[in-house]
DNA sequence: TCGGCATGCTGAAACGTTTCAGCATAAGCC
DNA sequence: GGCTTATGCTGAAACGTTTCAGCATGCCGA
């Protein structure tokens, strides 16, 4: 059988006249080698684990697709799964990626479960996370720099001459956790209006139950009339989505009345009317970081990882009403 | 060994006391079962493959997310693969999936591609088609009423008054392949067309060079101001995100000077400003219909599986204008 | 002619599970 | 108490590959 392996996988030494026999047979036979069987018998695969939290959502859609393409460079495949939010299927996620022996695992959710963090350290597997989570050996750290992201968000909004921001976060906690990219975000806003000091910038939060666009329309519908704003953060584009629903809705028309911001870039946000200014978190430098980090643990996994983001300007944004 | 296997999988008899110090030992260790050996073992898998063509559009997505949950109430998951359009990708996938022995395959794309289709005969793994294909032993079609969708869109039109339409299509070819999909669609609404005996009813087609937005919005750029048109058909809720930004660009109002009809009912189809009237492909039957299929496919598979659709009106639809 | 070496092939062990026959032990019945 | 049956546990075989030591053969130069 040793011959045969040799002659499926190209290793080994094998003459031609036994390789072209076996070649007729296997596709006389119609035979296929068993995936399972061959990867118990080798210790490895060429099989990124990627885990992201809704698919739902363009981001991580997008980012999947990309970690995916940069993966085939190195002749990687990728397997994908999805947690909707919950710390519970992150869980279940992971170890079923582990158990198949996969060769590094991205975890490129929102959430956090320590769980699953424990599980992957423990496993030896080279593992990169996203803003969450400390150093270990093999594990590294992509951190999105939401701050300076939300400092150019504030500095763009104020200059216009805002100085009425609603901010609209996500602090819904799911079996106990917040999403914790959406809590760096809260900081950054905070940390940003915190550095700009402006006379009488007034700033308002909204809390939204979830991470889909409804959210973002309910936020809208719950201050709406109570509270003063000439300018909308959302913690997210497709809350932004909804807030551009919420406020349409009530014949306010952006940007002349209000401004709109959003947060990640994705697809469809410059296809909105207006186009939704927002922050790009760029997809290229992410998935190169991640499969770089994965595939070579040793070389620069040491540091944490920082990734750049810019602000993207559309037609979202614009000073404001001059009678608001 | 054994007593370990009848712990982790439930079946067995196990007395408690075992079972409990099998698990404290098991969470000690940091143990996770191989996915490889196990499936080696047993000699099948409880897994779904799902092939779509893109991630990026939602439509994919949402799809493939109702599968797995659908897959999940039966104790499957699922294996997804993208193909980006590409027969070529596509065929790699279904091969390796049919090696990973999954139990059922979804092929679930707008192209196709006969070799794969073949192999998966050839395989004897049950199957579902999305609108392509024909019936055989343990494959079934599920065939979305595209016509059915196309004849309410084009009588709503008609009812509000509108003679003049554009159909926006993709007839793209990539690798010698038009996307099935589309294909039907245009189809459903040259019938459509044929149907409706109105006076001086006018149609156009633009063609439009790939499955994307930005495909959209050039289609509207290629004809504006040569052909004249109330209402735009987009073959696809992404296209017609295109087409909205094609118009809005140029100072057209949505539905005011031209209406927009899209098909899909992607989620953020309703979030588009205005709200996206289109053709609601129901997920929930989709999905209930696949994962049945797959798993019994002796049952009703041998029926070809037609899913209805519905037109959902929303505020992209209105009487055209008087001038126009 | 013989040792050394390159080449091609073979068989067995290993991978980590599941399954199942079989063995102890406990429980129920007369 | 002996018989039967239910219950819990054990060990070995099997799943289909890969890997690797080792064997046979042929070739070369001395």
């Amino acid at each position: 059988m040793g011959t045969i392996s040799a002659v499926l996988n190209g290793n080994g030494r094998v003459s031609n006249t036994t390789r072209s026999h076996v070649q007729a047979v296997i596709s006389e036979l119609g035979y296929h080698p068993d995936f399972f069987a061959s990867n118990l018998a080798r210790r490895h695969t060429q099989v990124l684990g990627v885990v992201v939290s809704n698919l739902q959502n363009p981001f991580f859609a997008e980012t999947a697709q990309a970690i995916e393409d940069e993966a085939a460079r190195y002749g990687y495949q990728i397997s994908l799964m999805a947690t909707n939010f919950s710390p519970e299927h992150h869980r279940a996620a992971v170890k079923q990626l582990l158990g198949a022996r996969i060769s590094g695992i991205a975890i490129m959710t929102s959430e956090y479960d320590a769980v699953a963090r424990q599980l992957i350290l423990a496993s030896g597997v080279p593992s990169v996370s996203l803003d969450v989570g400390k150093l270990a050996k093999h594990s590294s750290i992509i951190r999105v720099d939401s701050r300076g992201g939300m400092r150019t968000v504030v500095e763009h909004l104020i200059e216009l001459g805002h100085r009425d921001l609603l901010f609209v976060r996500n602090s819904y906690k799911k079996d106990g956790q917040r999403l914790f990219s959406h809590k760096l975000r809260d900081e950054g806003f905070a940390a940003a209006v915190r550095a700009c000091r402006v006379g009488r910038l007034k700033t308002n939060m909204v809390d939204i139950s979830g991470p889909g666009a409804d959210a973002g329309e309910r936020a809208i519908a719950s201050v709406f009339g109570k509270i003063h704003f000439s300018a909308v953060i959302a913690v997210t584009d497709m809350v932004a989505m909804g807030v551009y629903r919420g406020l349409q809705a009530r014949g306010i028309r952006i940007p002349e009345d209000i401004s709109v911001v959003g947060f990640d870039n994705t697809y469809f946000s410059r296809f909105l009317n207006p186009p939704l200014t927002t922050i790009d978190i760029p997809r290229c430098d992410l998935s190169k970081m991640t499969v770089e980090a994965l595939l070579r643990p040793g070389a620069k996994s040491k540091k944490s990882l920082k990734l750049a983001t810019r602000l993207v300007v559309r037609e979202s944004t614009a000073p404001p009403h001059p009678k608001a």
